[in-house]
DNA sequence: AATCACTTCCCCATTTTAGGGGAAGAAGGG
DNA sequence: CCCTTCTTCCCCTAAAATGGGGAAGTGATT
């Protein structure tokens, strides 16, 4: 399944593509629904699923996303996620279940979260109808084949990102890189400077240029953008 | 392999064992060395090597984290880097590689970057003496593997951590995320409370009660905790 | 050898932020 | 029903950051 999954994505060359390649997971995949959705630092989404065109409209036009435990979940964990195992007390999320459930989602589900360079973040999932006890033994079985295959879409769909944004990349100097990193861990300009054996006044002059190269607003946005991009290491 | 890899990894309890299971990997996966190394978000870093400790205190001391090209890659990419394929060129990259050779490093490697919540980020790594063709056939044959071996790893080293660490779990508040996020993107703070429709003094309460729960010392330190422990999305 | 990027130092006026108070209605959870 | 958290508004002063200048030495790349 994986093999034949992974040939089909090395030929992928757009989104469009890669959205029927992901569709069609579905049934070799034996699962209800499939969902790779991924968010990347800029706010750009980009999803390829087979829920209702209705749920996923109603689902951002709540913003549900700020409830939803799956995604709160995987936001903050590193493994991947059986939705039976998060918590689903409280009113909002409740409702929420609920009108999931009705829309088809499947109370079953496992979702696999994925993290890309410059804060990308994205999420594989599948749903499925089944009884616990089907679920879990799927799950087991399965795990290692969803993690990969979450990992291969990501890939892809990162490089056809890549191909088409051509977002210019920035890169800091190593003097740049502490000043910005030590404002990053909350050292105010005079004890920046100290920390790293310099006048305020040299420090003022890093942050200004890793500014000017990050097209930064102020000395905030240059922090996040450098975050954003992976060049500071706290 | 994996079978058995994954069977140990489940009984591990401690970071000394993990080092040995990954250690341990050096036969099964038939190569020279095998590097695990994790940073996270506050700067704490393990590592589970067979680099000789000289080459290790080597590396620290000159930091060359800065210019060792695989790492600058596996920062930037999402997906597995194999070494001949970076870009070597450059004085200090070339007495760095040189010097790396000479430690016993090996010529060949291919190195999975992993990426967990909270921005942690974390190098899995194997290498070897091979030449060009087997190894060539080697990574092909197994990145799946690798793939899979580095994620197992970086669960249980994130699962170790979180058990010992007991990190608080801080959770902003649906403003107060505004707030930060308006400042990571720039905004100066009338220009932030204009764009969410409040007064610049509503704004000012949510940053220091989201400085609050973060334990951040300003408003730069607040957005970059907040960013680095996923909890802004731009 | 020339050029380009990096590092380091300095001044000054203006704008912005920080940090210390206090208050009150709304909504959700136990 | 009460309590906690969230949301929203307001004042004031001292401290910090911004933005505009300019200059000189080092190192690497070409």
């Amino acid at each position: 399944m994986l093999e034949s999954f992974i040939d089909k994505l090395q030929r992928v060359e757009t989104l469009e593509e890669l959205n029927d390649v992901v569709v069609s997971l579905r049934d070799p995949l034996d699962v209800e629904h499939v969902v790779y959705h991924s968010v990347n630092s800029t706010g750009e989404q980009y999803a390829a699923l087979t829920y209702t065109q209705e749920w996923v409209h109603r689902y951002l036009e709540q913003d549900y996303a700020r409830i939803d435990p799956v995604v709160q979940a995987c936001v903050r964990r590193f493994h991947p996620v059986d939705w039976k195992r998060l918590d689903w007390s409280g009113k909002a999320v409740r409702n929420f279940m609920t009108e999931a459930i009705d829309s088809g989602v499947g109370h079953q589900g496992f979702s696999v979260p994925i993290r890309g360079p410059s804060g990308q973040f994205a999420l594989f999932t599948v749903s499925s109808a089944d009884k616990d006890e089907q679920w879990a033994t799927y799950t087991t079985e399965r795990s290692r084949e969803l993690i990969l295959a979450s990992h291969y879409i990501n890939q892809k769909a990162l490089e056809i990102e890549r191909g088409s944004d051509q977002m210019e990349i920035v890169s800091l100097s190593p003097r740049e890189t502490d000043a910005l990193t030590m404002l990053a861990l909350g050292y105010s300009r005079a004890q920046a400077a100290d920390g790293l054996s310099i006048s305020e006044h040299t420090l003022r002059v890093y942050i200004e240029s890793a500014r000017f190269k990050l097209a930064a607003m102020n000395t905030t946005h240059a922090v996040a953008r450098a975050m954003n991009q992976g060049l500071l290491i706290l």
